[in-house]
DNA sequence: CATAATTTTGATTGATTGATCAAATAAAAA
DNA sequence: TTTTTATTTGATCAATCAATCAAAATTATG
């Protein structure tokens, strides 16, 4: 089978799609220990146990390899933390849920994370745009839903006035810090940092 | 002279100094504009004008030039906030002041926001430790200021209960978000940002 | 089984990079 | 001025990497 970058519509045979996979955990290994600029195809083959050229073969290339990892990080930590929201009926609770659940994904899934920040921060598009600067919005489900949660409540009176957006970006703010001035220093467990930041929030949204 | 990376107390001469300065207005403006990947020696020496052995023979290596870039944008952009908050005698204005002037300085110094994120998240320790995730806690003089005028405006019972230490991560968070989903895609412009953290963190501290 | 399609490898290529060095130039000191 | 010291350059080196390809190995198909 050739190199199938259009679309991944096409059927996999089962081989193809496996080492795909394989290569995806590799991948995600690779960043997490050593970060996206000594992740070199060679070392993602090693950590695979396959050749470099394999990789080749099932990707188009390093990009391609790079953003299908990213994709399958988002989905992962995006329904983990969907799942549980959706759970909760009232927006308070959905509210205090996605803060929990954002947190503790950190927590359960660190090195997904550090894997999805180097790739953030050093893939770049074809016209040399930096990923961290793209925010396309409308892909962006968990702050999508997040803007709902606070709008739904307030349109519900059980939050009161504030700006949507800016206490969206608050919120996802709050939460990735954690894991950089907090959690690699452990200064603050999670299970504090959880319970005391959804007390600031709940204040906040009043 | 020979590479003088021990320490910078000895005297440089004038040449030397002002060479250094120009390297490091040339790094900032590559990183900025291409980014710490393709910010090769040549390429910064490029837009110096110089060639890339001058800067070899100014800086140990390419860690010891962006060190020293990273140490100027932290300490321009630490002493501008600083500044304007210590002009204040309230708690209550440090902190908003704090807020509006750490955003202020994103929006007049996006291209040096930029180089100090490119650095960030690519420059490692000879252990190959990500500097993003450091944190060297006594060194992040903002963090220690705003804690200070968190905790400050407890102690005079001008402020509420909540935990300094995420309360803290939580603004900060909200500053350094701008950068990201807000500013590049100008869905929110500064002032309006600015205005709406401000009462957000108001209330959240009451 | 025989043949075709798919999968995998090892070796190679071309490009880029940070660092080094001898030689040239400029500046300072004697 | 002469001599020493500091600065600057162009060329070169060794290392690394993504991508390519022909050939080998494996699997699927008739």
């Amino acid at each position: 089978m050739e190199n199938n970058n259009e679309k991944k519509e096409e059927k996999q045979s089962f081989i193809a799609e496996a080492r795909r996979e394989q290569i995806t955990e590799a991948a995600i290994r690779t960043l997490d220990k050593i970060g996206y600029v000594k992740a070199s195809l060679s070392q993602i083959a090693k950590r695979a146990g396959i050749s470099t050229a394999l990789i080749s073969y099932h990707f188009s290339d390093k990009n391609d390899l790079m953003n299908h990892v990213l994709m399958k990080l988002l989905e992962r930590s995006t329904s983990y933390i969907l799942e549980r929201v959706r759970r909760e009926s009232s927006v308070e609770k959905k509210l205090e849920t996605f803060i929990a659940a954002s947190l503790a994904y950190q927590g359960t899934h660190y090195a997904h994370n550090t894997a999805l920040i180097e790739i953030v921060f050093h893939a770049r598009t074809a016209e040399n745009m930096p990923y961290y600067k793209l925010n396309e919005e409308k892909e962006d489900l968990l702050l999508l839903e997040l803007q709902l949660i606070l709008l739904e409540g307030q349109e519900q009176g059980v939050f009161g006035e504030f700006h949507v957006g800016v206490m969206s970006n608050t919120i996802q703010g709050a939460i990735g810090e954690y894991m950089f001035t907090t959690a690699a220093t452990k200064k603050i467990d999670l299970e504090t940092y959880s319970r005391e930041l959804v007390n600031i929030v709940r204040k906040a949204t009043k």
